[in-house]
DNA sequence: AACTCGGGGCA
DNA sequence: TGCCCAGAGTT
């Protein structure tokens, strides 16, 4: 995909989502990393109505140490791979404390040295709490990026690599959370939308199956 | 590269 | 009722 059509795919994500939810609606680094390591093979909405009634109890890793495994897992019961998320949630926290004085650290090695969290992971707090321009590649963006030719690779990592070096910089910031919902909603894996979606001029995907 | 974890949402 | 899901860790 060429640049100038590259600046025209993003204009148009911008512009049909001013106001993006989910997780840029998260201020606390802490509760943002617990979240997304819970959303892992899980639905956002899932996720969310579980975290509600706790993250307005514990919002620091001192105090998710003081809930304890047992109360936390009874909170994310309904979320998929709550066992092993539960145990990596309360480690990371006592890790969080002993090593970093109990806050989350602006380090992708430091991140991903955390049970529990990958390099995606590392990416959507960098990006969400820290502002660092990084790409979180998650199914959606994986596949999004390959079928509209924005950023193919045979790679989750090829493919954060392709879309740093062609999103223009000005939308660096949000293009990650941009490319996640219109991968979610729109660029579905199953019955892509295209009828509704406001960049199919400038995809390769649309062009092959409609034109 | 293949396998496992896993309850809920949705067709 | 069966299939899939905002991944990560192990083998």
């Amino acid at each position: 995909m060429v640049n100038a059509k590259i600046e025209k795919f993003f204009a148009a994500l911008a512009k049909a989502n001013p106001k993006p939810k989910g997780e840029l609606e998260y201020t606390n680094p802490y509760t943002l990393l617990v979240a997304v390591v819970l959303s892992a093979q899980a639905t956002d909405t899932g996720v969310n109505k579980a975290t509600r009634s706790l993250f307005a109890a514990v919002d620091t890793p001192e105090k998710m140490v003081k809930l304890g495994e047992k109360k936390l897992r009874n909170h994310v019961r309904t979320i998929g791979l709550f066992n092993t998320k539960a145990k990596n949630i309360l480690s990371l926290s006592k890790m969080l404390i002993e090593r970093f004085d109990g806050k989350v650290p602006r380090d992708r090695a430091a991140l991903e040295s955390l049970p529990g969290v990958g390099r995606k992971t590392a990416n959507v707090v960098l990006n969400i709490a820290f502002g660092e321009p990084t790409i979180a590649v998650d199914t959606h963006i994986f596949r999004l990026g390959n079928r509209t030719g924005l950023a193919p690779g045979k790679t989750p990592l090829a493919v954060e690599e392709a879309l740093l070096r062609r999103v223009p910089k000005k939308y660096l910031r949000h293009a990650h959370h941009w490319l996640i919902l219109h991968g979610r909603y729109v660029c579905k894996a199953r019955k892509p939308d295209c009828p509704n979606c406001v960049v199919r001029q400038f995809c390769e995907y649309d062009a092959k199956t409609t034109a």
